[in-house]
RNA sequence: GGAGAGGUACCCAAGCGGCCAACGGGAGCAGACUGUAAAUCUGCCGGCUUACGCCUACGGAGGUUCGAAUCCUCCCCUCUCCA
């Protein structure tokens, strides 16, 4: 185990980008406690696996964990195997869907090993709430749940704001904090972390804690990651989000699309920037004189840098460069052999064959706009037919900004491309 | 259990017998501009089709009608008030 560093080095570190910590005196407690004893705090975060891809909103916290974890603390990972059956209500403004068992195992699987990125796995305690909730039985259910009251869980904003503009509220949605707080009590969390909207949810668990005669969890929140929309919530569902198993591509080009105003908030959250060198990075934002789009050069390579290495990140600013500043083709292009027996082949079909466009009716659409391309000329008959010397000739099929294709005329010829 | 209000495309939301693939807004896609930023302008925005047109779609199932998202019946779901 790592060497405790003093209490008012941890806490330091612990306080950098967290919005809350109730109560700080008993974090000083708690450390101080730690510190003489030699002995780990348990800092407690649970995840849901409702869908399997992480992204960059769920690293705010895998990385405080990681900080906690880097200091000698324990770590304990809850898998909500039982609560994402419930759906956490959190910042939400419907119900969420109720998922069956074996999603969830799935889900979970693909989960952790993304966690596994940002922190070491074997130091990591893995729980999941099925453990304790799948023998509980009724009657210690229903004691459980005398704990809280209706008003209590009404008093929450999302579902005050659900219940007032007379949108539905399951009643099992209501359970989900309580269950989340058992998950505390189950663990023994000193410290548990979680984004600003679920600070409910955390505090529930320092009162279940009490009552269960235990001491209770010092709350640690932490910012909202926003979206790459600039305005919602990093999250799947809303599609504004960067996954951290996209392809470095991806990342770079993602993080490149996020509104200026943005850039500040990423660098904080997402990276390990010192913060002297975040002061200057807002002095730098404030210049009008520079050109952000530097910066945020800098941001996406960062970004890929932490989760694919330097190398692609490299090779992703290089393409980034490429495609969208000088217009030209990005490094791999997707292939596409000619049928057997086609010669002038529509181009409709080329789009809907290969992929590049989902209907009939969209690639129709594209090519009135003019946002086909064959060989650098604009294609805008919509009944152009795509002559079988092109393949020969390796002409580059463009849609839009970012859909490439390569004709080639087979697939063994596609296998040397690749060397 | 009683009374009332609702369920429309990805989301919000009009329409309340034909002119409705369905007003408007948002999101999305594309073009111009550009820094794959913002703002702005333009076009598109269920599927099939060169097109005429066809198919699918207004919670579900039936019915009335030449014709229904719009009227009727039953069912399902949500909200509000009362008990």
């Amino acid at each position: 185990m790592t060497m405790f560093l003093s209490v008012e080095k941890q806490l330091e570190i612990i306080q950098r980008g967290t919005v809350e910590i109730v109560p700080l005196e008993l974090l000083q407690k708690k450390l101080e406690r730690s510190f003489q004893q030699k002995k780990p705090l348990r800092i407690k975060q649970g995840f849901d696996p409702t869908a399997p891809d992480i992204h960059l909103g769920h690293t705010v916290g895998l990385r405080k964990l990681k900080q906690f974890q880097d200091l000698g603390h324990q770590i304990v990972l809850i898998v909500g195997d039982y609560t994402a059956r419930v759906g956490d209500p959190s910042g939400r403004s419907a119900t969420r869907p109720q998922l069956s068992g074996k999603e969830v195992e799935e889900n979970a699987a693909t989960y952790l090993a993304q966690f596994f990125k940002i922190l070491d796995k074997n130091k990591t305690e893995v729980r999941k709430n099925s453990e304790w909730f799948a023998p509980m039985s009724f009657e210690y259910i229903l004691k459980l749940l005398s704990h809280f009251t209706v008003a209590r869980m009404l008093e929450r904003d999302d579902f005050e704001k659900r219940y007032k503009s007379g949108a539905p509220i399951s009643v099992h949605e209501l359970l989900y904090p309580i269950m989340q707080a058992y998950d505390s009590v189950e663990v023994e969390a000193d410290v548990e972390i979680g984004a600003t909207e679920q600070k409910f949810n955390l505090l529930a668990g320092r009162q279940l804690q009490e009552e269960f005669g235990r001491e209770p969890q010092v709350v640690l929140t932490l910012p909202v990651l926003v979206g790459t929309d600039g305005v919602n919530r990093m999250s799947k569902s809303l599609g504004n989000y960067i996954g951290i198993a996209d392809p470095p591509d991806q990342i770079f080009g993602k993080t490149m699309s996020i509104p200026d105003g943005l850039i500040f908030h990423y660098f904080e959250l997402m990276t390990d920037l010192p913060t002297s060198e975040l002061e200057k990075l807002a002095a730098n934002l404030a210049d009008k004189n520079k050109n952000p789009m530097e910066l945020k050069k800098q941001l996406a390579h960062t970004l890929v840098r932490m989760y694919h290495g330097e190398v692609e990140a490299r090779k992703a600013r290089d393409n980034f460069e490429r495609v969208f500043s000088k217009r030209e083709l990005p490094e791999d292009v997707p292939v596409f052999p000619l049928p057997a027996g086609e010669d002038g082949m529509p181009i409709i079909r080329l789009l809907t064959e290969s992929g590049l466009v989902v209907s009939a009716s969209e690639g129709r659409r594209l090519v009135e706009q003019g946002a086909v391309e064959l060989d650098s000329e604009r294609v805008s008959d919509i009944q152009y037919k795509v002559p079988a010397r092109f393949w020969k000739e390796e002409k580059i099929l463009r849609v839009g900004k970012r859909r490439f294709l390569r004709l080639i005329e087979s697939l063994e010829q596609a296998r040397g491309l690749d060397k």
